[in-house]
DNA sequence: TCCCAGGCTGCTT
DNA sequence: AAGCAGCATGGG
């Protein structure tokens, strides 16, 4: 088996901000660069100024999947060019979260992921999902002298899967959602793969039929799964750097703040939010 | 020991 | 529509 390794020049990315940032839960730090599992390839990044090195255990002839994943074809200068003008607080986020990008993941495992995610902190999360990977998914080919790897299950996988086993990875309360979501995935009563095509709206009315899946885990799979640029997941984080900034010791009707959200950030509120989030977290 | 974590569900008001 | 307990598990 052949390693296989491509660089691409960037500019204006932030490596481990990006994969850190709690989009995805796959990346380890390793030797000053981060290995991770990609739709069933076995990836080593490392960042160097003005590009990415990328390294696989299995041989690639295209790379458009990676490129993908990592957004490389985004211009961050035009995102932030359609921020609201005048807010202070959103400017400063973006200015410190400089380079920090939106993932596109594949759409079940980051609904799996999310799934996995409620109420348990990022670190927890990523021990959750290497279980979940350990357990039920393929072994992945690695370079030699690399941990052995494997793959994200599918969801068909997931169905057949007890909920004290899930238990067993940790899910706690969280079992019988993800096991419910992956059968009423295999029973092909929710279709991933139509809802890249469906409205904001509508595809978040399908993500929500899934048991386990609220607003706030519908819309981070909308934003980094499906790449809709509305998407505006609220969770604890967010909630305290939207009252901070823009309601200070007031309460806030949670109706009002759908509102506010909808009228206030605009086309990249995504993006938006991963700023406010990745800023009040890790520099406020 | 206590509080909190990239929440959701079901029940009450 | 809004508020809230309960739900596992582990970090700080």
């Amino acid at each position: 088996m052949n390693p296989c390794r491509a660089e691409f020049l960037v500019e204006d990315y932030d490596l481990p901000a990006t994969l850190a940032s709690g989009q995805a839960f796959r990346w380890r730090e390793q030797d000053g660069g981060w290995n991770g599992v990609i739709g069933g390839r076995w990836v080593r990044l490392r960042a160097e100024p003005g590009r990415i090195v990328a390294e696989t255990a299995a041989p690639v002839s295209d790379w458009k999947w990676l490129r993908h994943y990592l957004q490389l074809e985004v211009n961050l200068a035009e995102i932030h060019g359609v921020f609201p003008r005048g807010d202070e607080a959103l400017q400063t986020a973006a200015r410190a979260c400089a380079g920090l990008r939106l993932l596109r993941q594949e759409p079940w495992e980051c609904l799996a992921s999310f799934i996995c995610s409620s109420s348990k902190q990022i670190s927890q999360i990523q021990q959750i999902i290497a279980l979940l990977a350990r357990r039920f998914g393929e072994p992945v080919p690695v370079p030699a002298g690399q941990e052995p790897a494997w793959s994200f299950p599918g969801y068909a996988r997931l169905a057949e899967v007890s909920q004290s086993a899930l238990r067993e990875c940790k899910l706690g309360f969280r079992a019988p959602y993800l096991c419910g979501t992956a059968q009423k995935l295999a029973a092909g009563q929710v279709d991933l793969a139509r809802v890249a095509g469906l409205s904001l709206e509508e595809a978040r009315a399908e993500l929500l039929k899934l048991p386990g899946v609220g607003m706030k885990i519908a819309d981070c799979v909308l934003l980094f799964g499906y790449g809709f640029a509305e998407a505006f997941p609220v969770d604890v984080w967010i909630m305290k750097a939207l009252r901070r900034h823009y309601f200070p010791r007031r309460r806030v009707k949670p109706a009002r703040l759908r509102r506010f959200i909808r009228g206030h950030f605009g086309p990249q509120a995504g993006y938006a939010q991963q700023y406010l989030f990745h800023y009040m977290r890790t520099k406020a």
